[in-house]
DNA sequence: TGATGACGAAGTGTATACATTTCTTTCAAA
DNA sequence: TTTGAAAGAAATGTATACACTTCGTCATCA
């Protein structure tokens, strides 16, 4: 269900004495494909052909066809009967929809948080908020940085300690995912990040919930806005983006 | 993905040549499971036996397992690997959890509804409401009554006007559903109902967005805490109501 | 030339057979 | 009597074959 990175055994065929146990085909379909999607290895609007993947992941159609239902539930992949399924593409509208409620949903996790976040939960965040700076101010890897990112806005969303709510988050942060890789271009984005966060870390340790709250979903909110605007004036790019994407893959088979 | 009956598109209709073409087998098999596990013909922590179901409905296994992976995803069921599916069974703990979460997306969602919904649209609503007062006063049909605060309410979310945010409060609700069948019984619960729709009508009326949120929340929170009280209460009964539900299923096969 | 319908290719939906895992039962030993 | 393990039964996971739908192509006709 997470973006971050995991592992995904191959395992070459006739293997005799192969460990029986472990992660089902489908499975390992399931997150492959994930992976893929967050990498924009496949990008929104492209089609999963199921031959296509079942001979990519060396095994049969049944599996995939599991693991495609899987991705439909949760919204990163569309389909409808007797049509190929398809990366889901959403459109500015659908995505501003998508980061307002993201947004009102981490807003509301972070007011929860501030009541219910241990205090060593809370150091921990503040830890990792200062690495981030620090990884800013030297002029550090971006990649590093975004992991940083990710793990400060976890730390965050799961101190509210209610599990529907941290998962429900997770489900929509998920299906912005392919989207986010595109704004890392824009520039002075990540010392804007780094600020927000640092209004979001200094109401959350003050205890002032409403504040924490509202830096939290204009910090979000602003993400999308700036990831529409994006979207909206590299059009042509965006494009081309898709269809290279479509050839790796080709190529890759 | 709501409880309510769900329409299938059917293309090439009116021909007198009875053609196989429509809903497929698997989505037929979903929609019945569904509605078993709203109706409490299957009840939380009963097992989901894939060859039996394929017998029921008279097909395969395949459409079953895409049946039943879907609603894993949508968290109606439960499932780990090479183990029977389960229907959710949630504890009080996690019961708890999903109401607060439901709470504050509805909430949000009627904030939202305060100002965008349309004045025919707070028409439909005042209509409704009153009618299920007209009925509610007459002493009529529990269930017709009940349809009406489920119409209540989807009117009330689908004011907010973001897809994005309908979708997620109609999974939280469907996770519920199949528990707040046993609260019905709870004396005074509906005209407690109906007050608090009175406060959320006449705050939406008034265009108070805090007051229509807050009503909203404290709304469904409180329906949460009456039924775990209930539950714990009735611990008993409910375990019994459980294992009656599955010997009507037994004989309905 | 353009529209239309039929044909073939490609892809999805389903059934069935087989492989692997888990559950159950039985039997033996402490 | 209780514990434990092993064999059989039952259920799930996967592969493959086939049926039906969709889409692209091309031939036919106005």
């Amino acid at each position: 269900m997470s973006h971050l990175a995991e592992q995904v055994t191959t395992q070459t065929g006739g293997d005799a004495v192969s460990r029986k146990v472990g992660p089902t085909q489908a499975e390992m379909v399931r997150l492959g494909l994930e992976r893929d999607i967050f990498s924009g290895k496949l990008s929104p609007g492209m089609a999963l052909e199921e031959t296509r993947i079942a001979g990519d992941y060396a095994v049969s159609r049944t599996p995939v066809r599991e693991a495609i239902a899987n991705l439909v539930q949760s919204g990163l992949v569309e389909k409808v009967a007797h049509k190929r399924a398809v990366v889901s593409a959403l459109d500015t509208a659908k995505l501003l929809e998508l980061f307002e409620a993201l947004a009102e949903l981490e807003s509301l996790a972070v007011r929860l948080a501030c009541v219910r976040m241990s205090a060593s939960d809370k150091d921990t965040l503040r830890t990792v908020h200062e690495e981030a700076a620090a990884l800013l101010a030297s002029d550090g890897d971006d990649n590093a940085y975004a992991l940083l990112g990710e793990r400060f806005h976890q730390l965050l969303v799961e101190g509210c300690r209610n599990r529907v709510l941290i998962e429900s988050t997770g489900t929509l942060a998920n299906r912005v995912y392919p989207y986010r890789r595109y704004q890392v271009l824009a520039p002075g984005r990540l010392q804007r990040n780094q600020d927000d966060h640092d209004l979001i870390v200094d109401a959350l340790m003050t205890g002032d919930e409403n504040r924490a709250a509202e830096a939290m979903r204009e910090h979000t909110m602003e993400q999308g806005d700036a990831l529409v605007r994006f979207i909206a004036l590299h059009k042509v790019t965006y494009s081309e983006l898709q269809s290279r994407s479509a050839q790796l893959q080709e190529e890759n088979v």
